[in-house]
DNA sequence: CAGCCCTGAATAGTCATATTATATGACCCC
DNA sequence: GGGGTCATATAATATGACTATTCAGGGCTG
């Protein structure tokens, strides 16, 4: 049985998550306008023939994400996009499951290619050795033979994770278990492991990582990282273009 | 009246928002253990003495900001703080509530130099006349010699929210909202207002980053904002030498 | 004796209904 | 026309009942 209930994509069983995902990927959809109003709460209740209990606490897991202000009187208004919280796991995911067209990907990889090199480089300014130790050990992993698709992002996923923590930045490690759980979805379409070569060099590119980060040469660490992400993003543009391609025959 | 509302810091009437900010705050100084229960419903209702309904919400709130998970039969459990949306507008305020210390600062600052300076590379590349026309109304606005430590950490605020506009990355702006958030609540300690030259310094500071957008300049762009965020830290810490210093007399 | 299954109890999830609080817009008085 | 007041719509809160899930322990079976 494949443990998928990391990338936060295949659960939401109770009918609270279900609703959840449900109006949270029609608002990232821009099903509601934003200022304009949701459906009243009866309405919603009609709908989804739940329970008022249940509704209102859909509402109140929207509100806590940002994207949602319930007011008496008033009803439930959309907010700004602004203030959605897109760095929230269960955002990310519903964002992911809508599709990972380029624009979004783009985005993604803006932010990242700003916030990992400065992770990678504080982790190497205060390299501990249990966390070199458990970046080696992340990278072993990567480095088998026997991955899946899946496997080997829960490797990649845990290694980002592991340089997140040796930052020291509770922010930026934070921040990492969010972006990197978009990443690892990215994966289905496109893998190293597809690819021998492909894979040895992603893994040698993220060997490089903790080679500087145990020096404590910062620069050399973020360059590495940053590298690592290069890559990436090409092997999924290589792939899309591919795609395409075949699409058009 | 003043109005508050923007740091989101004096708001929480409802008895919801109160108990959600209480229960967050405790999590966040570490009242309960991560892996460990939270009390259980009827504790926190005979706690709070509030109904049912109302300690669920507050639960799904907790839970929508990954601070806990609630099972059946399990209890509602604390989840890893690696987990919690620290980049979520209540939470940092909750944090910020707790006490600005030189750790969290730092962790802040450290995102802050990673993350604004590629907004504003972005920004420099992709300027927009309307972009660049809003960061000059910001500036103009900063400029203003009748700002209370108040009114001018707005205008900062929205400075840092058009930047992050301009860069066309939603995520940016997402980030940048609720980062900002956390700084202007540091103004009340410490503001460029207190001090002429310091404000005059400022103001160039942010028009020069302006300039670099306007004529595209990505690297000054960068380079401009990396700088206002440095002279602010540099702020803070002279500040509370200072507070430190008279603390011992 | 070991392993499996069944059952019971604990706990959160869901439901239905009633009451209260609050913001809005209209109305009225000045 | 400005400001206060009131009716009303809507969400907020309260309450009590019932359901579903899952853990733990005991008993059955091999």
């Amino acid at each position: 049985m494949p443990r998928l209930s990391r990338l936060a994509l295949e659960r939401a069983r109770s009918s609270h998550d279900q609703i959840a995902a449900i109006l949270g990927t029609e608002l990232l959809r821009g099903a509601y306008a934003p200022g304009s109003n949701m459906p009243s709460e009866p309405e919603l209740i009609e709908r989804f023939q739940v329970s008022r209990t249940v509704m209102r606490e859909v509402m109140k897991t929207l509100a806590a994400k940002g994207f949602v202000i319930s007011k008496t009187r008033v009803g439930t208004r959309v907010r700004d996009p602004v203030y959605w919280n897109y760095f929230d796991a269960d955002v990310l995911a519903w964002r992911v499951r809508l599709g990972l067209d380029d624009e979004f990907m783009k985005s993604l990889t803006e932010v990242r290619r700003s916030l990992e090199p400065a992770a990678a480089a504080l982790a190497a300014q205060r390299r501990s050795p249990t966390d070199v130790a458990r970046l080696r050990e992340c990278v072993r992993q990567m480095a088998r033979t026997d991955h899946t698709r899946q496997s080997f992002a829960e490797a990649d996923l845990d290694f980002h994770l592991a340089i997140g923590s040796a930052s020291g930045n509770p922010l930026m490690r934070s921040m990492a278990s969010v972006i990197e759980t978009a990443l690892v979805a990215s994966f289905a379409h496109s893998s190293p492991v597809d690819d021998p070569a492909d894979h040895e060099a992603t893994v040698n590119g993220h060997a490089a990582i903790v080679d500087a980060i145990e020096t404590g040469e910062e620069q050399a660490a973020a360059d590495a990282i940053l590298k690592v992400i290069d890559i990436g993003v090409n092997r999924i543009d290589v792939t899309r273009k591919k795609q395409r391609g075949q699409a058009k025959k």
